[in-house]
DNA sequence: CGTACCCGATGTGTT
């Protein structure tokens, strides 16, 4: 569907609602062509105007926009912005109440909102899907689309259901946006929209970072690797963020820096939602922070004065790594971004590897015993039927991909604990040991290049650029260019 | 392992 526009309106929206005088970068284009009916792939990193790439033509378009966002904090901090602007927007999500809910639904009927933020999982919701395919959906914008490929395959099934929720809105037009994309990402995305990939236009504004001093450190022992870790931090008196793979690990840093009488914080995903607010809220404001965490500290984040970033350990892939480094100097400021590498480290990886990829006999095993089970099922929390499928209880979750496998597969309906059902057979794609071997060793290849990276005697910029596709090579800015 | 959504139960740490 296009759309009849002029200069003037997009000017007018820009200077009247945004407050904006000119377009940056490739903004414009990107609007014109969505305004004129046409789907894209927008990468531009975070701090560029990502946002305004959808939220102008959400504006212009006569029906409504559905925006689908991976967390529940960003659906706020957008709608908050917009609201403030005197936009319509709204969100519905499961911090709601059953009546503000439902109310929600009774606006969105009444054709109300401009824009509408929502997760992927909100279209499992039959209230949601009847309200929602009543509206005309004139557009559809896919924010932190890299989650539909980092995400989608096991952890948030319902990522990988773009496409289908995408038919359902009407195939409206469509924007995907990311930060970050790998040309197999970037190809993933595109794949799982089910929009054919030659009507897709890719804005690609680059992910350089060339103010990021890029190193390496390796070390022998944990007891090296604290020394080395807490000497940067008191070196650098700036704000930074320590990364961790395991919480177990980042306890015992923060234990050492209680000895060593450093302050911090600690953000990971078993935190209560409210203190993860206060900690985000206490980090964007405080002066000097030193922040530990998790993957799970990122999105949304917008400090751009972070100057250091420490890997703890090594990430699972060079894309994770990528991403986050890329919180470090978004002002464009001298900052550093290093890496702490202990050989042993890649063995918890490896591990990990082997629990994101069952094999055939588990996954048989585990639906053989989902159908003896019946209907019985769901008096069982997922501890129990674990414990019945690996015998040793702790540090196994194989379980809960398979889970996920069968969920996305059509296998089984509903969650475990409430209405977990068996609807289908076993699809033998899925137990095929050249299914589950490709999927290893395509993750075996990312912990590879991964390792790589750390191991490299030549530019770490032009192996990461390598890894994007990205051309330019100029570097001068990581140890194994400084020598 | 670590990443999150959902929702309605019950009880708890916050505004």
């Amino acid at each position: 569907m296009s759309f009849n526009f002029t200069e003037e309106n997009l000017y007018g929206v820009l200077r009247n609602v945004f407050k904006i005088d000119e377009f940056r970068g490739s903004q414009k284009d990107i609007v014109i062509h969505t305004l004129r009916g046409n789907h894209s792939l927008v990468l531009m990193p975070t701090g560029m105007g990502k946002s305004l790439c959808y939220q102008l033509p959400a504006l212009l378009f006569s029906g409504l926009t559905v925006v689908i966002s991976p967390l529940i904090a960003l659906m706020k901090d957008q709608v908050d912005s917009l609201k403030k602007i005197g936009v319509d927007a709204e969100f519905v999500n499961s911090t709601l109440s059953k009546s503000e809910r439902e109310r929600r639904y009774g606006n969105i009927k009444l054709g109300r909102y401009k824009l509408l933020y929502v997760s992927p999982e909100r279209f499992r919701k039959k209230d949601f899907l009847d309200v929602i395919t009543r509206r005309e959906i004139s557009f559809l914008a896919l924010d932190e689309a890299h989650c539909v490929s980092q995400w989608g395959n096991d952890f948030r099934p319902d990522y990988s259901r773009i496409g289908e929720f995408r038919e359902l809105l009407g195939n409206p037009v469509t924007m995907a946006l990311t930060a970050t994309a790998t040309p197999f990402v970037r190809d993933d995305i595109i794949a799982k929209t089910l929009i054919p990939p030659q009507e897709i236009k890719i804005f690609n504004e680059g992910i350089c970072r060339p103010n990021l001093f890029l190193s390496v450190c390796k070390v022998l022992d944990e007891a090296e690797k604290f020394d080395l870790i807490y000497k940067k931090l008191v070196n650098c008196k700036k704000t930074a963020i320590v990364y961790f793979s395991l919480i177990k690990n980042l306890e015992k840093f923060a234990s050492y820096l209680d000895i060593k009488g450093l302050k911090y914080s600690v953000y990971h995903g078993k935190l209560s939602p409210e203190k993860k607010k206060a900690v985000q809220k206490n980090f964007m404001e405080m002066k000097s922070p030193l922040m530990l965490a998790t993957n799970a500290f990122g999105m949304g984040i917008d400090r751009s004065d972070i100057r250091l970033i420490i890997h703890g350990e090594i990430p699972d892939s060079l894309e994770s790594y990528y991403q986050e480094i890329g919180r470090a100097g978004r002002d464009g400021l001298p900052s550093e971004c290093t890496l702490v590498y202990l050989p042993d480290d890649l063995e918890i990886q490896m591990e990990f590897l082997r629990w994101k990829n069952p094999d055939g006999n588990f996954i048989k095993k585990s639906y053989e015993m989902l159908k003896t089970l019946g209907s019985t099922v769901n008096s069982f929390t997922y501890e129990e039927l674990q414990e019945r499928l690996v015998y040793k209880k702790s540090d196994d979750h194989r379980f809960q991909t398979v889970l996920n496998i069968f969920d996305m597969y059509g296998v089984t309906e509903g969650t475990l604990e409430r209405d977990l059902k068996i609807v289908g057979e076993l699809p033998d794609e899925i137990l095929q040991q050249e299914y589950i071997t490709k999927k290893q060793e395509f993750d075996r290849k990312r912990l590879v290049e991964m390792m790589n990276y750390a191991k490299s005697e030549i530019c770490r910029r032009k192996l990461i650029y390598r890894y994007f596709a990205i051309d330019e090579v100029v570097c001068n800015n990581c140890d194994n260019c400084r020598g």
